[in-house]
DNA sequence: CTCTAAACTAAGCAAATGCTTAGATTTAGA
DNA sequence: TCTAAATCTAAGCATTTGCTTAGTTTAGAG
């Protein structure tokens, strides 16, 4: 019946979420993403309605990512080893090719705040608290762990885990592994 | 001889430093800082250059403002209990009406990345390192730690209170302060 | 008081922003 | 093969960006 798409909606993604990682939302134009996404601002419009689309099929695209890392710690079984393990796997993660780019949910959190828009903190916050219950899943593992603990204890992971992306911005990666090793000391 | 200024620089970069802190940078219009400021942008380009100068003033001011919790924990005697009153001391500083707005020197690391301006980075780095630096002051004071622990904690901790900035952004005060106790558990 | 040098106001600059639209091109079904 | 519908290209829209400049006001030395 008529024309079909010279592009493909997920492979485009993929390359704008490339750039939202690096950059952030604000500094990232419409511009650049035409032009690392390979087609015309129009096909953008077209496909994710405006930018913000974009942005959150970026993000959805993230976790698809990073799936492959929280899959494996689910599939572990050896409660806060295998956490510590998914902290040294995420290091790997975010690392491209010597360039820092931390988390892209962490990244977002910190630029966008309590001021950001509504869908998306609610998709970060979301993300925050999978992250969480995975670990507090892992941590029931260790069987001498009571529930209080377990709670507390996930939480703290959670945010350790965030706090290694304006971490990683500045550190060298053996100041990074020392974190990790101090975090996992006490628990 | 001529007229002279009708503000004071201290005052108006107290009020630029609070709209980069809420904002970030990028996100900082040159139009927004004349009316926080309350000067017209003739006058901010003749006191500080351009934005980039606004900001760096900006940084300079935050550091000042910063040394009323750090020169507390200078005079602490506790090691690592001055250390985690530390933590406290900042989570009161940050939080301004019930705005979270982590710190600006944590903010601007996760905004610009190891592609931001070297000047500005190195300084941001440098402020890294000096609480690095006064936490290893005030470990020391626990006698039974040797040297290599001190060292490790101390980044451990500064690593830590980075983490604070996107926590704050997203999760309760309880959260904040469970991972505080969680933090200094085994130190 | 006068005059000059600095600080002020506000209009305006080029470039970049997110987004739209007019028109050419392609493709599949009649 | 023709036609209609969806895709593509590229120019252009209003707004905002960081910064400048022309022209007015003001303060203080002589």
């Amino acid at each position: 019946m008529a024309r079909s798409k010279q592009y493909n909606e997920g492979e485009v993604i993929e390359k704008a979420m490339g750039l939202f990682w690096k950059n952030g939302y604000e500094n990232t134009s419409v511009r650049m993403l035409e032009k690392e996404m390979g087609i015309n601002q129009f096909s953008i419009y077209a496909s994710f309605g405006n930018k913000h689309g974009v942005f959150l099929e970026s993000i959805k695209y993230y976790k698809k990512k990073i799936k492959i890392i929280t899959d494996k710690l689910k599939r572990s079984n050896n409660g806060v080893v295998g956490i510590k393990q998914y902290f040294y796997d995420f290091l790997d993660f975010s690392m491209d090719d010597n360039c820092k780019k931390g988390c892209l949910v962490a990244n977002t959190v910190n630029e966008l705040g309590e001021n950001g828009d509504p869908v998306i903190m609610d998709e970060l916050l979301n993300f925050f608290n999978e992250i969480r219950e995975l670990f507090a899943y892992n941590l029931k593992q260790d069987i001498e762990k009571d529930e209080p603990t377990i709670q507390k204890q996930a939480n703290y992971l959670g945010i350790a885990m965030l706090g290694l992306t304006p971490a990683s911005k500045i550190l060298s990666k053996k100041q990074l592994e020392d974190y990790i090793e101090t975090t996992f000391l006490n628990l």
